[in-house]
DNA sequence: GCATGATCATGC
DNA sequence: GCATGATCATGC
């Protein structure tokens, strides 16, 4: 124990204190700090003075302050990014739902934070890191107002999950901004949930890395973006209040919104800027200030006049090296599904041929199915590309492979995404059948099967 | 008509 | 030149 701030002010000048200062400088000289500790220890040790604890209270329980300290880093492009999502406290199933969020223990720590921001760099010592930036997010404050009404409709939805005893479907992307993520030692380490026997997850609210992304964007770097939402939700959901919005479009036909928006393009992404413009955006929808914080990606999707979808829906191709390189829960198919939210704009084919505005659906994947058949698949294609059996046979010149089909599993499969079956990656093992160095691109897609479904329940 | 392999189009 | 979203082509 030590000196304990008792105002914001005082708490706020030891932060702009550190500021432009290395982790080095800032060592308390009788804190042994050996590397195993984290840095956010070191500063609470030395520049704030106190021992770090995991108490149900804020940090500095008088100003009602919680202190965090958080990476980002500069992309190749020159953006800046989170580096990673910040981790608020535990969620405690057996307790949390008792509460109303206003009386809840994530809002009793959590609802305001001086956060202190460092510059992350992979070729340096972590203790050279430069802390370069402070921030109050107070969900009092007029500023996070419309963020604390998206955080307070997620909070609610993470606590009836609960309620319904799907402790164990928890899922980061069910969330806009204020997430439940793993917080075990890995996805056995599992707990008691009140109304299920199933053991769930452990797991913690945080602020997801989308959401920090966005902060650092807009008070770091100072970029200027669009918000869709211009006053406050009241008691709607995000994605009410996109339905409400565009919902007097929905039967029109795309010459019809096309004039009616005063849209003339032919573009292929047509269809994502007529969908922009019913929300009054300009630019690219994707890039909005709560599309960028909940991590939305925007797919169109066709349907036919018999109700079927043609096609099914690529994602990046991935490198084979990756795929046996990295472990389930760090591959880039778990993190797409845990991590990113899909705004579906439907359109439907009808009797003259024209396509027609359907409706919108914001959607996640459920827990269960990508951690049961999406992850089977996933590690089927891990073995097939490790034992180097990817050729099954060669029939007139073209090649049958062994990768999981579009008739093996009721979701995904894969299946090749490349320029032609020349652009290729370096495989790890050798084919076994043709000697094969390297192979076509391939990545996962989601069967159209599985996108029909999902856009056909209420 | 569908499954699977193959490829196109656009933007950076 | 490549990544990514989207769509085509062929054989069963």
């Amino acid at each position: 124990m030590g000196i304990r701030f008792l105002t914001r002010e005082e708490v706020r000048d030891a932060a702009i204190g550190s500021l432009g200062k290395t982790f080095r400088e800032l060592k308390d000289k009788n804190f042994n700090y050996n590397n195993k500790g984290t840095l956010g220890q070191l500063v609470e040790r030395s520049v704030f003075k106190f021992a770090n604890n995991s108490r149900p209270e804020p940090d500095f329980a008088d100003a009602g302050i919680e202190l965090k300290l958080t990476p980002y880093k500069i992309n190749r492009d020159g953006t800046l990014s989170a580096k990673e999502r910040l981790v608020l406290c535990l969620i405690d199933y057996m307790n949390e739902y008792k509460y109303s969020f206003e009386n809840s223990c994530f809002l009793h720590k959590n609802k305001s934070i001086e956060l202190l921001w460092y510059l992350y760099d992979k070729s340096k010592n972590k203790l050279d890191y430069i802390i370069t930036n402070e921030m109050y997010i107070s969900l009092d404050d007029k500023e996070f107002e419309k963020d604390a009404e998206i955080i307070k409709s997620d909070w609610t939805f993470i606590i009836n999950k609960i309620i319904d005893g799907k402790a164990h479907e928890l899922s980061e992307s069910d969330t806009m901004y204020l997430g439940a993520c793993p917080k075990g030692k890995n996805s056995s380490d599992k707990i008691q949930q009140p109304f299920n026997d199933i053991l769930a997850m452990r797991r913690a609210f945080c602020y997801k890395v989308s959401y920090m992304t966005m902060l650092v964007r807009k008070y770091i770097a100072g970029e200027r973006i669009e918000k869709i939402v211009k006053k406050p939700l009241k008691n709607q959901t995000f994605e009410e209040y996109i339905v409400k919005t565009v919902k007097k479009y929905y039967g029109k036909s795309e010459s019809q919104l096309m004039k009616k928006l005063r849209i003339d393009t032919n573009a292929k992404n047509k269809f994502s800027i007529i969908f922009a413009r019913m929300l009054k955006i300009d630019g690219d929808i994707e890039n909005t200030e709560e599309f960028l914080k909940a991590n939305i990606k925007v797919k169109t999707i066709r349907v036919e006049n018999d109700g079927k979808i043609k096609e099914s829906m690529s994602f990046p191709a991935f490198k084979f090296e990756d795929i046996i390189n990295e472990k389930w829960e760090e591959s880039y198919l778990y993190d797409t599904f845990e991590n990113t939210k899909f705004m579906f704009v439907v359109f439907r084919k009808n009797d003259r041929d024209e396509y027609v505005f359907d409706r919108v659906k914001l959607w996640n994947m459920p827990e269960e199915v990508l951690q049961g058949e999406i992850k089977k698949v996933w590690l089927k294609t891990k073995k097939i590309i490790k034992s180097g059996k990817i050729v099954k046979s060669i029939k007139n010149g073209e090649k049958e492979t062994n990768f999981p089909k579009l008739t093996e599993n009721k979701y995904c499969h894969v299946r090749p995404h490349a320029k032609n079956s020349r652009d290729t990656y370096i495989l790890p093992v050798n084919d076994k059948l043709t000697g094969a160095k390297e192979y076509t691109k391939q990545c996962f897609w989601l069967n159209n099967s599985y996108i029909k479904s999902i856009i056909e329940e209420v």
